[in-house]
RNA sequence: CGAGGUGUGGCUCAGCUUGGUAGAGCGCUGCGUUCGGGACGCAGAGGCCGCAGGUUCAAAUCCUGUCACCUCGACCA
């Protein structure tokens, strides 16, 4: 490919709307087009890279069995009510109708299509188990997409699905997807990728974990050991707070007026959040009933953990209720209606400051065992820095930003229970499948990467998934001998396979480098009238840690050597 | 969906308060000079000032509505 042709335009300015490195590089490198929010074309560089991506996808799932199918991006409204999820998906699910009036879906994720492409074609336990995978088009209706390619509407996705005769052999195969994932991070050249466990929302199942690259621009709280390997999603993290010292200084009123926040009931007695007891409220999105959670004053409700003990979606409350005294709620007495829910970071505590569910009064000397209502205690924190770990005691939490590049569940039978999909045992005994799925975002993943691995000059893309392996820079292409030159090199390049982005133009230096290394083409070939006059050209790497010249007649078999070696590290151990 | 913000050539933005011939830089085209990190000169092309109403002799500018986009929040397989 020679620059000259190659459409997209490079560019010196950050774009308006860009935050994030990622979606500025990519924008001003003419690899990406925003068509509207969330909706993002594709030039020829970033459909290179999208397609390496892929390729290694591909051989990794073909490599533990996989099959490639298609499944529809739009597809009949009767699949998704048949799973139940037509109604129970928010508005993330696009939803239409066509000429006929019939409900539509554009597909957001595909198991109902998957279940209803497979379901008839395994009734024997003999063709278990299987797993069959796309590379497709998502849609999803985001609220607010961002971060370039890292949250948007429409994308590509890697989607695979597997069928088991039982839980243990889900299980098996679970493993067997998880090392291939690793696999494929090493081999698309992701540094620093945290595998975590996390919460399986709508999807359903029970264990589930994702694949997380560690960059500020993440939108997911990662919670990490700083003395062991523990990691989870902020979302399912166990908190454990410090062992408590047990205070029992009795229970007496005192007068707050107009203390209604913690900090200015801290500021007024001066103590500190941990020495109080809040509530927090919330309501059920359904019923709208009240929901309300006693908590450590210094801790957080994580709604994710709440949402998943009641089994049901809630919310921050914002409709006032008459019979709560608002800024003075406190267990002790509380009698308006609501469900009452214990955090167990009060377990065994004693002296605290709370509401005593009059206006202008707080409680000292609380102690949620003797003055609260009989309660039960559960885990609804947010975990925090310097938290108990979970795995290993110590109180070394960590807290760090991830951007999800991949997920693997253990989705159970969820789907293929609700969309009748059977097969017969040894025993001719009818029994539902059991099945697993697993996704990767590949211009997310592409995207990461870019977050990843760039300078203050552009990307630098790891060689297995560069746009092209070399960038030839010609300067000075208006003299004859060096276009010359360089153009019996680039046919050489070509000839001997190698990916090769010719800069033909005859542009300046300072140009013809910026563009390059908004490019981010991993090795540089630079041939100029200075090189051709030594019968050399200069061949170095895009992130300067390799220079040297090679003679002109051998310079293509040299590039082509060091583009095996380089490819070689990226290998999987 | 809540709060805030922005829409002016391909890009970044000025102009709007106080209505009066639509601007700059970058990019683009041509010619010339330069030539190893976004060179310079000269000459050009390119805009229904998001859209629709309204006020006015006159609207990019004031008013109303609407759409799109962005930020924070909510949501998020």
């Amino acid at each position: 490919m020679k620059i000259s042709q190659l459409v997209g335009t490079r560019f010196k300015e950050t774009p308006a709307e860009c935050q994030i490195e990622s979606h500025i590089l990519m924008t001003r490198g003419g690899y990406i087009k925003n068509v509207g929010s969330g909706i993002f074309s594709l030039f020829a560089p970033a459909k290179r890279i999208t397609q390496k991506i892929e390729a290694i996808i591909r051989e990794e799932m073909d490599a533990i069995g996989g099959q490639e199918v298609m499944l529809p991006v739009a597809m009949p409204a009767s699949l998704w009510k048949e799973s139940g999820r037509f109604d129970s998906v928010d508005s993330a699910l696009l939803r239409f109708t066509d000429r006929n009036g019939s409900d539509m879906v554009l597909g957001m994720t595909h198991e109902e299509a998957v279940v209803h492409l497979v379901r008839d074609a395994a009734p024997s336990y003999t063709s278990y188990p299987f797993m069959v995978y796309q590379i497709q088009t998502k849609f999803r209706d985001e609220p607010r997409a961002r971060g370039g390619l890292i949250r948007v509407r429409e994308f590509t996705m890697k989607d695979a699905y597997s069928f088991h005769t039982s839980q243990e052999d889900l299980e098996r195969y679970y493993e067997l997807c998880y090392r291939a994932y690793e696999r494929i991070c090493t081999r698309t050249g992701i540094p620093e990728v945290v595998v975590v466990k996390s919460d399986s929302g709508m999807m359903g199942g029970k264990v589930a974990h994702e694949f997380m690259l560690l960059a500020d621009a993440g939108e997911d709280s990662i919670v990490l050991c700083g003395s062991c390997d523990f990691s989870a999603n902020m979302e399912v993290a166990e908190c454990i707070s410090e062992q408590p010292v047990f205070d029992d200084s009795p229970l007496e009123e005192i007068s707050t007026p107009g203390t209604k926040t913690i900090d200015e009931l801290c500021a007024l007695l001066s103590i500190t959040p941990d020495k109080t007891c809040k509530a927090v409220m919330f309501r059920k999105n359904e019923s709208d009933e009240p929901v309300i959670v006693f908590i450590r004053g210094d801790l957080e409700v994580n709604e994710t953990k709440l949402r998943n003990y009641l089994k049901e979606e809630i919310h921050p409350d914002t409709a006032h209720t008459d019979d709560v005294a608002y800024g003075f709620c406190g267990p002790a007495g509380f009698t308006a209606k609501a469900e009452v829910l214990f955090d167990r970071s009060l377990k065994g505590l004693g002296g605290l400051v709370t509401g005593a569910n009059k206006e202008d009064y707080h409680y000292k000397g609380f102690s949620p065992g003797r003055d609260g209502p009989g309660a039960e205690y559960h885990d609804f924190a947010k975990t925090y820095e310097g938290a108990v770990c979970p795995a290993c005691g110590n109180r070394s939490v960590r807290i760090r930003k991830g951007i999800e590049i991949g997920n693997i569940f253990q989705l159970g039978i969820k789907y293929t229970q609700s969309m009748s999909m059977q097969y017969l045992d040894k025993d001719g005994v009818a029994r539902v499948p059991v099945m697993g799925c697993y996704g990767i975002g590949v211009g997310r993943l592409m995207a990461s990467v870019c977050e990843a691995s760039h300078d203050a000059y552009g990307p630098i893309w790891p060689m297995p998934i560069a746009p092209w392996q070399v960038q030839l820079c010609a300067l000075r292409s208006d003299e004859e001998i060096v276009k010359a030159a360089a153009d019996t090199l680039y046919d050489t390049l070509l000839r001997e396979g190698v990916e090769v982005l010719y800069d033909d133009r005859a542009v300046s230096a300072g140009v013809m480098f910026s563009d390059a290394d908004l490019l981010g083409v991993p090795l540089r070939v630079i041939i100029s009238p200075k090189t051709v006059g030594r019968g050399v050209v200069e061949v170095k790497t895009r992130d300067k840690s390799f220079s040297e010249d090679a003679i002109i007649g051998e310079a293509a078999v040299f590039v082509k050597t060091l583009v095996r070696e380089i490819l070689d590290k990226y290998a999987p151990v």
